[in-house]
DNA sequence: TGTACATCAGTGAACGCGCGTTCACTGATGTAC
DNA sequence: TGTACATCAGTGAACGCGCGTTCACTGATGTAC
């Protein structure tokens, strides 16, 4: 069936938003087409209309977890420039909240191992979606010029990613808080006093 | 067949060895039962003599994976106790060399988010064997008290995994060597100097 | 305004492949007598 | 010392299942006349 021109655009956002999720719940490799495509109400067939592959797919959904990271954190920050709305972040990111949800939060600490085995052409959109999404950051990272600032987001977010991933791979609660607790506490020390 | 009695242990750690490597290499979900045994050169049906199922084999795989890092890194660091011998150890982790190769280096880096996603009884063992590493590096790592020196390895080994594990991810050397390269100085300057 | 045709998002069967696990079997070594 | 039997690591076919991708088809809407 022929549908009104915009509904193509609309579905391929809602296979996009929803496969980020399932992605970044279940890792690359554990997200079918199908089983996705039926949460959906869509047959698997329509798949390839909207994307070349499930690859492609993938790195579309990188750089959509980054967008939906940043409308679910990025707004609380934004009343506080600088520092305190860094600050913010940092909290937020490291929020038990985050780490038990890593299905709506930041891709690179839910797929970090998963975007460092994709071949290049993968990694090359990833690359490119971190980089956006730093400078949409930038705002309230330390650091006089633009590297010094790119080198801040580098180091803050890889530390916090693997923070969180790991407060997420251990299976004791008391654990997993002291992690996250210990790791507010540094990251916050190291980058909110410039 | 019946074997001599020591053979049974020797098969059993040839496969851990040589699956704890194409794990940190592939991820979990791309290694195959039937592939791993292929390459000791034997057949699939025999890995259920050693395993209870691929999550047991995976859970071992963790615990070896340390034993080898511990084997690789900590050689060269053992000359050095203290401080400078943490200094050693950073710069080996954060090394072109550990980071071009995943199977050979840390399990954490490389299976940051596979483990996440396991059943409690894996992210137990896990839980177990990354505590038995930490207990290994003790003398290495920076606190007065066991629970200060805890959490400095929790808090390095998180941050330094995330930052290998960015490097991996991006596409561009260039980009990768000044991670890396950023990574080993904020780290040696946060850890190295109580 | 009405009619004939083109378009193409979405359908669902099919292809070819790989996977984890089970199981009846093999046969060299260990053990009981 | 010699013989009969038990053991069990390893074999390889088979089971049941899921996956990514392709393709002929459908049919409501858009377009040309």
């Amino acid at each position: 069936m022929r549908y009104p021109p915009e509904r193509k655009q609309e579905t391929r956002q809602r296979i996009i938003q929803k496969a980020s999720r399932r992605f970044r719940e279940k890792g690359e490799k554990r997200v079918a087409i199908a089983g996705l495509m039926r949460e959906l109400k869509l047959t698997h067939g329509g798949f390839y209309r909207h994307f070349k592959s499930k690859q492609d797919l993938f790195g579309e959904c990188l750089a959509r977890g980054f967008e939906e990271t940043r409308e679910r954190f990025g707004r609380k920050a934004v009343k506080d420039a600088g520092r305190a709305g860094l600050r913010t972040i940092i909290e937020m990111y490291l929020s038990a909240e985050h780490c038990a949800k890593p299905s709506q939060g930041c891709p690179v600490a839910a797929l970090m191992s998963d975007i460092a085995r994709q071949p290049r052409a993968v990694r090359v959109r990833f690359e490119n979606a971190a980089h956006d999404h730093m400078r949409r950051l930038e705002g309230f990272l330390p650091g006089k010029t633009e590297a010094e600032r790119r080198r801040s987001f580098f180091l803050l977010f890889s530390g916090m990613a693997g923070a969180l991933n790991l407060a997420r791979a251990v299976a004791d609660d008391e654990t997993r808080r002291a992690i996250l607790r210990d790791a507010r506490q540094f990251y916050v020390n190291s980058f909110c006093k410039w």
